[in-house]
RNA sequence: GGGACCGUAGUCCAGCUUGGAAGGAUGUCGGUUUGGGGUACCGGUGGCCCCGGGUUCAAAUCCCGGCGGUCCCA
């Protein structure tokens, strides 16, 4: 290894570290497709299993669909096919290429295309909604730009989830749901730091209304997206005409119609606003919501309350007269998507000089029992106990003895640190004279921690020990982003600070053209609001145009 | 999209400027030793010097093209 030094230089430590740790084999002759070796995919596992059960316990059911997608299907979404044409490869039949049009396949860039052919095969009434799948697989982007292990290269495995529902209500809440997901996953699974900004519109996934993603910051200040959610409103449904029938109809009324009608007549209270129309109805002197449409439904109005629907139905079919009454409608979307750049904050984040450190639930390894000993007859002894122990432990935990003779103990302490194997077993004289164990703990760049435990609670003293573990890991985890975040309203602040590896919050106006000249003069991007946007009450710091909100600016990965 | 640097043993690299017998460390294999924080020593093994073309009596070395990689800038 060259160098193992974290803090140093990060980028030659990550690099080091995966191929040392036996998580990625580089050495495939293709840029950017990197092999998966026995270790780390077998913690790419244990990460796309935990997810898969939350997905699961959420009532996604798993599928699969093929590699490649018909040339002319991918084509018909127009905002999707300008964000990946240039980065497809295309797959013909044993036949050169002359023109487009021999162009048969491609090598899927991302699922919605063929995934959106099926629904619109598979759905046909409101009751085949919601409509929730996943499918764990790999994607191809032909990448022309330096590639980085398991952070960007040209098959990317991932994890994608998509979804189909009656209305934009429903596809919200799954928007939240896949935060919910995701989010769970990070903290209480993986431990990983992070944080959910929007997407700015001219950053957003291509075809998408909009764009959520789960950001992290890795050791050298740059951002790492680990997980999106997109809203898909209707684009892909009109695109690929999933079409289904609803249980009522919704309400075509042109503007004009409803513009003079709110002039004549006052128990209908129609508003417009900029995004948005509301319909409200004045019954019992109450005033009652009855539809709202915002930009999305773009003229269809969306149900309510589901008894007053059908009254209101009525009443305003006999009041319009040119309304249209239709019950098939487009359906809604969502798809999220989380790659095993997940695996890589994983290992930026958590680990250290020495090498790896898991999380206990994702180790490959959870306790490594190594023997010590100085003579033949001791050995005998040692493994005889080693062996007890193992017993005592292999039904709850992954563990593991190191019986290799070749390999002094030494060694193996510092190649299990390198692995990150959370809990280390020492066996020796020592323990088999009073009845103990030694057991240790993977510390962040320092030595194993050691405990002296008796073998007949071990059951109890390893949960305990574990806990610890996890919760040293967990503090870190807590800290690690309060230092990376510089919250200011002063342009220098950000010029005074552009190698400090850290990433800033400042009010910005959200116009392209200002990011464009941040990106050309600071050469940092425009990252995203938060989800819940801290309101700010001045002027862009780049452009001193009017700014509504803080937004996260830094370079990204 | 623009630029810089690199490709030699499984790995990391020296050699290239000034063309003339392919080297070191590490790994790996055999052995002795050692073992509670990467033991030490001895012996062996391992190369289409990225690929193709050109210049030359002669190319790892110089030139052209390609492939692959690292980094910087937009």
């Amino acid at each position: 290894m060259n160098n193992m030094n974290k803090e140093e230089n990060y980028s030659e430590w990550y690099n080091n570290i995966v191929r040392a740790a036996d998580i990625i084999d580089d050495r495939f002759p293709i840029k950017g497709m990197p092999v998966y070796k026995q270790y780390g995919y077998s913690i790419i596992r244990y990460i796309l299993k935990e997810l898969e059960i939350l997905l699961d316990n959420n009532g996604f059911y798993p599928s699969w669909f093929p590699n490649l997608i018909p040339y002319d299907i991918f084509k018909k979404e127009s905002e999707h096919i300008k964000g990946f044409e240039n980065e497809v490869f295309y797959v013909t039949p044993a036949k050169p290429v002359e023109e487009e049009r021999d162009i048969k396949y491609i090598l899927r860039p991302t699922s919605e295309t063929e995934m959106y052919y099926m629904f619109s095969l598979w759905i046909k009434s409101f009751r085949d909604l919601p409509l929730l799948t996943y499918m764990t697989n790999t994607v191809y982007r032909y990448e022309t730009k330096a590639t980085k292990p398991l952070i960007r290269g040209r098959e990317l495995l991932w994890n994608e989830a998509h979804t189909a529902h009656r209305d934009l209500d429903d596809a919200i809440l799954m928007i939240n749901k896949s935060k919910e997901i995701y989010s769970n996953l990070f903290w209480n699974r993986l431990h990983i730091p992070h944080f959910w900004v929007k997407r700015p519109d001219w950053d957003k996934f291509a075809g998408a209304d909009f764009t959520y993603a789960a950001e992290t910051i890795l050791p050298d200040g740059r951002f790492l997206q680990i997980g999106t959610t997109h809203l898909l409103g209707r684009n892909f449904s009109r695109a690929y005409d999933i079409i289904f029938e609803d249980e009522h109809p919704f309400i075509k009324i042109d503007k004009d119609t409803l513009e003079a009608y709110d002039q004549k007549n006052n128990k209908y209270l129609i508003n417009f606003e900029k995004n948005q129309i509301t319909i409200k109805y004045i019954e019992n002197n109450e005033i009652k919501l009855v539809y709202q449409f915002q930009e999305h439904n773009n003229g269809d109005i969306n149900e309510g309350n589901k008894e007053l629907m059908k009254d209101i139905e009525n009443k305003i079919k006999s009041i319009f007269n040119n309304v249209e009454l239709k019950k098939q409608k487009y359906v809604w979307q969502t798809s999220f998507g989380l790659s095993m750049r997940t695996l890589a904050a994983l290992i930026s984040i958590h680990g250290d000089n020495k090498g790896l450190i898991l999380p206990f639930d994702i180790a490959p390894i959870q306790i490594i029992i190594i023997p010590v000993y100085y003579s033949d007859e001791d050995k005998n002894k040692v493994i005889d106990y080693s062996i007890k122990i193992y017993n005592l432990l292999r039904d709850k935990y992954r563990v593991k003895i190191d019986f290799d003779d070749s390999k002094s103990p030494g060694w193996k302490f510092n190649n299990y640190e390198l692995l990150g194997v959370p809990l280390r077993i020492t066996i020796g004289k020592r323990e088999i004279e009073d009845a103990s164990i030694t057991i240790s703990i993977r510390m962040y760049n320092e030595k194993y921690y050691d405990f002296k435990a008796d073998i007949d609670n071990l059951g109890n003293t390893i949960k305990k020990i574990i806990e610890i573990y996890e919760n040293k890991i967990i503090e870190r985890a807590k800290n690690y982003l309060n230092n990376k975040i510089f919250k200011t309203n002063n342009v220098k602040d950000i010029e005074n600070n552009l190698n400090a590896n850290i990433v800033f919050k400042a009010p910005f106006c959200m116009k392209e053209d200002c990011a464009e000249n941040v990106k050309k003069n600071y050469s940092l991007d425009i990252r995203g609001t938060d989800i819940n946007p801290e309101t700010a009450e001045g002027k862009c710091i780049f452009c001193n145009n009017d700014a509504r909100y803080y937004v996260y600016i830094g370079k990204s990965y």
